[in-house]
RNA sequence: GGCUCCAUGGUCAAGAGGUUUAAGACGUCGCCCUCUCAAGGCGGAAUCACGAGUUCGAUUCUCGUUGGGGCUACCA
């Protein structure tokens, strides 16, 4: 069999070899110890929490080791794609504070910045091309024709057999196919995937660091991996390889459930003659099933209120959301922090392998109390312009009574914040609105028919505070405003539902 | 099922064979402060999954068990 004439066969229209594209991606060139990083991921619309968790991780170790992050989107399976999630998803990402060096970053997807691009692998065919061709030509990969039906069947025989499934040794058909059979198939107008020719023994182990787990040994990969599909596009595991390879990433940091096929990556470096990158798996952030009460992986179909617009919509700092994810990712930022409370997060030494390596439970409390301090650290007017954008966004009717009454609002968010025994519960700026209108309500509340006592604590509250907003000539025409606004939102319907010390908060701050 | 990763209180976790009567934070409970409490102060309860082994000594090392996570696609 003449490899060379099957790689010419298949692939007759790629000229480039993979020392063409080696040329054309110098390595980069960085200081000692800065660290190229990057994420990866599917243009699917959707971004929760644990995602980034995993960005934060990315774009810490690249940034506080003085290297790169860069943006790659991994639009190889067409089927999943989603429309316009990629400038959602960057937007998303820039308002928590990720930013990339390079990368699938323009405005409509189509602008790349970087040399290393095309950024997206959808645009980088030929590249995947020539180094299948390579593959080919040294014997590595070959071309493969079973149908859906046969691999079905093979299975089932698997099954029956109690074997492992999959298609390797005497299970892969095609592996050994002679020209003429091949050519039988490609002249009956077929298309075949390319498989990769797996010498793995799967009895043998190997040993590599993981740059948050240490030293990690697994076993050799048998399968015979896809690595270019019908489609001519890449399987995960091949895009993964050639392009962490030319786009001279340094740390490739995913999640723990890239682990398994860590053996076939390896394999493919190998094969192709690359060194390995410095693998990085990180844990899955994960909470309690609300049916099952087991614990699980966050999911974006079971768990929409982890989605990130979920944490935009109710206003929670940015600032907070990375601080708590901040504290979660290197255990001991929270002690740096209580010891430099003004100092830009940047600051902190970030470490990969300080990173846990058992899964994470998301706490919504831990949240809630971090926010706390961060709105603590902020002046009454910065948290007043943060919520008037949010109210500008999502509350447009109360934006323009906070632009009305500014200062007003400014001496609210500013009661008791400063002295010694500071206040801090402020914690999202739905929350902050939602205290504000109680606030205001009192005043309105008190007049209605509620119950006696609940009137009295209202009024003293009410007494506390008339300076503040007394200073003002004349009142009433604003009270007038609020009390109609209560009105249209229901409040004087349930004046009866206000309890003594209801703790204003509690019961609203999630669940 | 097979392979694999993980295992300290309810949660996040420090700890790296003796210096630990196992830090700290969140939550929880109690008390105090007080013109409200949602803040603040003080204090309490609560953890090394289990079983063997190595060792003078194990939360820390090894093996097993159990439990949980992940993978087992022409998805990523």
């Amino acid at each position: 069999m003449d490899h060379k004439e099957l790689a010419e066969l298949l692939f007759p229209e790629i000229t480039k070899t993979p020392e063409d594209y080696e040329r054309s991606y110098p390595k980069r060139d960085l200081a000692p110890g800065a660290a190229v990083t990057r994420l990866a991921p599917s243009p699917t619309g959707f971004i929760h929490l644990g995602n980034l968790y995993g960005a934060m991780a990315d774009e810490r170790i690249a940034h506080s080791s003085g290297g790169f992050c860069y943006l790659r989107i991994e639009d190889t399976d067409e089927k999943r794609e989603v429309e316009g999630a990629i400038p959602v998803l960057i937007d998303t990402l820039a308002y928590f504070g990720i930013n990339f060096d390079e990368g699938a970053i323009g405005e409509d997807g189509s602008d790349e910045r970087g040399i290393y691009g095309p950024y997206r692998q959808s645009r980088r065919r030929d590249i995947y091309k020539a180094c299948v061709k390579y593959l080919v030509a040294q014997g590595k990969a070959y071309p493969c024709f079973m149908s859906e039906e046969e691999i079905a069947a093979v299975r089932s025989e698997q099954e029956a057999a109690k074997e492992n499934p999959g298609i390797y040794g005497k299970y892969a058909r095609y592996r050994d196919a002679d020209m003429d059979e091949i050519k039988k198939h490609l002249d009956a107008g077929e298309t075949p995937v390319i498989r990769f020719r797996s010498e793995g023994d799967p009895s043998r182990y190997f040993k590599i660091e993981d740059g948050i787990r240490g030293k990690i040994s697994m076993p050799e990969n048998v399968q015979d991996t896809v690595i270019l599909k019908q489609v001519g596009l890449p399987t995960y595991h091949f895009a993964h390889v050639v392009d962490d390879h030319f786009m001279r990433t340094t740390h490739v940091v995913r999640g723990e459930e890239w682990l398994s096929s860590l053996p076939i990556h390896v394999q493919l470096f190998d094969a192709m003659g690359w060194e390995y990158p410095i693998f990085c798996h990180n844990t899955v952030l994960m909470k309690v099933d609300d049916e099952t009460g087991q614990k699980r992986k966050l999911s974006k179909r079971k768990d929409p209120e982890l989605g990130l617009s979920y944490y935009k919509q109710l206003g929670y700092f940015p600032e907070a959301v990375r601080e708590y994810l901040m504290t979660i990712l290197n255990s001991d930022y929270e002690e740096w922090r209580a010891a430099n409370p003004a100092s830009d997060y940047s600051e902190f030494a970030f470490a990969a392998s300080k990173m846990s390596n058992s899964g994470t439970m998301f706490d919504l409390n831990k949240l809630n109390d971090i926010s706390k301090d961060v709105l603590a650290r902020k002046t009454a007017a910065e948290i007043f312009d943060f919520c008037l954008g949010w109210a500008e966004e999502y509350k447009p009717d109360k934006a323009a009574d906070m632009k009305a009454n500014k200062e007003l609002y400014i001496k609210i968010f500013d009661i008791d914040r400063s002295g010694d025994k500071p206040r801090k519960d402020l914690i999202y700026a739905e929350q902050i609105m939602r205290f504000i209108s109680y606030f205001f309500d009192a005043e309105f509340v008190r007049e209605s028919d509620m119950p006696k006592e609940c009137a009295e604590d209202l009024k003293s509250i009410l007494e506390k505070y008339r300076g503040l907003y007394s200073a003002s000539d004349d009142n009433s025409e604003w009270f007038g405003k609020i009390k109609a606004l209560a009105a249209e939102l229901g409040y004087a319907e349930k004046p009866g539902d206000y309890k003594r010390n209801p703790g204003m908060f509690k019961g609203h701050v999630g669940h």
